[in-house]
DNA sequence: CGGCATGTTTCGCC
DNA sequence: AGGCGAAACATGCC
């Protein structure tokens, strides 16, 4: 998905519906349970938060919708897309893709009011999911808001891959593939570290790495603002801090980038 | 056509 | 029991 950047983003433009009457709902019942709609019916939306990379819309008796983006999900709050174009997804926005819709009273807008949904998730890939009352209890600590404890506590006694690990949304809630690749470069460490070989200097590298760049990013545009650009990853450029050519290889399932020059 | 893609879950195997 | 790694999922794009 969309990473926890992402995930912020579209919290915040979610702004304008809180206090709204949800009016009607719809959702594509292969990624959403079908008793979510009869709950959002009626309902008014409290609060809208994030929990790692999951938007949780807060209803009011008591009951949250849980907004899991997966590789490709975005969302279109009263017709707007808070984030125009996601990388390695389709730029097309077919109707077919909805996975939730949500129309609520109260529109600012007028006469598209009662065809534009005011929150709308749309999803080619359909690797997200939409839950009703999401258990967020897995989730390990921010990584916005990672301390060197927390992270120290999260790693102990692991063996794998430190670039795995931190995209183990139950070790570090909010990092996807870019950021942790990111985050990894601006700390110095070698993404295939194993985690019980770092010293405490070094996870108090990442950690800071996490509460330093990661806003850097958000405030730039998302995940793809980084140093680590997409393009800078598909091109396998030289370093940007030191000029070297970058390396790329497969962790954990995923395409790492990193420098061997400063990342050790 | 082959390969790859901001992600999570599941399934064997230690 | 629980960590680890590979495969599965689903679809568009280059």
């Amino acid at each position: 998905m969309p990473e926890g950047l992402e995930a912020e983003i579209w919290r915040r433009a979610c702004g304008v519906v809180v206090g709204r009457t949800i009016t009607d709902a719809w959702v594509d019942e292969r990624v959403a349970p079908s008793e979510l709609v009869g709950v959002a019916r009626g309902a008014r939306i409290v609060e809208v938060g994030r929990s790692g990379k999951v938007l949780t819309i807060s209803l009011d008796r008591d009951h949250v919708l849980g907004l899991h983006f997966g590789m490709t999900g975005r969302l279109v709050v009263d017709g707007v897309a808070p984030i125009e174009r996601l990388e390695y997804a389709s730029g097309a926005d077919r109707a077919d893709w909805d996975r939730l819709r949500l129309h609520t009273d109260s529109h600012t807008q007028s006469d598209t009011a009662d065809t534009v949904p005011a929150i709308r998730m749309n999803d080619p890939r359909r690797l997200g999911r939409i839950s009703l009352d999401p258990d967020l209890s897995a989730l390990g600590p921010e990584a916005v808001t990672l301390t060197s404890g927390e992270l120290g506590t999260a790693l102990a006694r692991r063996s794998a891959a430190i670039k795995t690990l931190l995209l183990d949304q139950g070790v570090v809630a909010g990092l996807g593939n870019l950021c942790a690749d990111e985050v990894l470069f601006h700390a110095g460490i070698d993404p295939r570290r194993p985690a019980d070989s770092l010293a405490e200097r070094e996870v108090e590298a990442i950690a800071s790495a996490c509460r330093d760049r990661l806003p850097v990013m958000l405030e730039r545009g998302g995940s793809t603002c980084g140093d680590l650009t997409p393009d800078v990853r598909a091109r396998l450029d030289r370093c940007p801090l030191d000029g070297v050519p970058l390396c790329r290889a497969t962790i954990g399932g995923r395409t790492a980038v990193w420098c061997s020059q400063h990342q050790r």
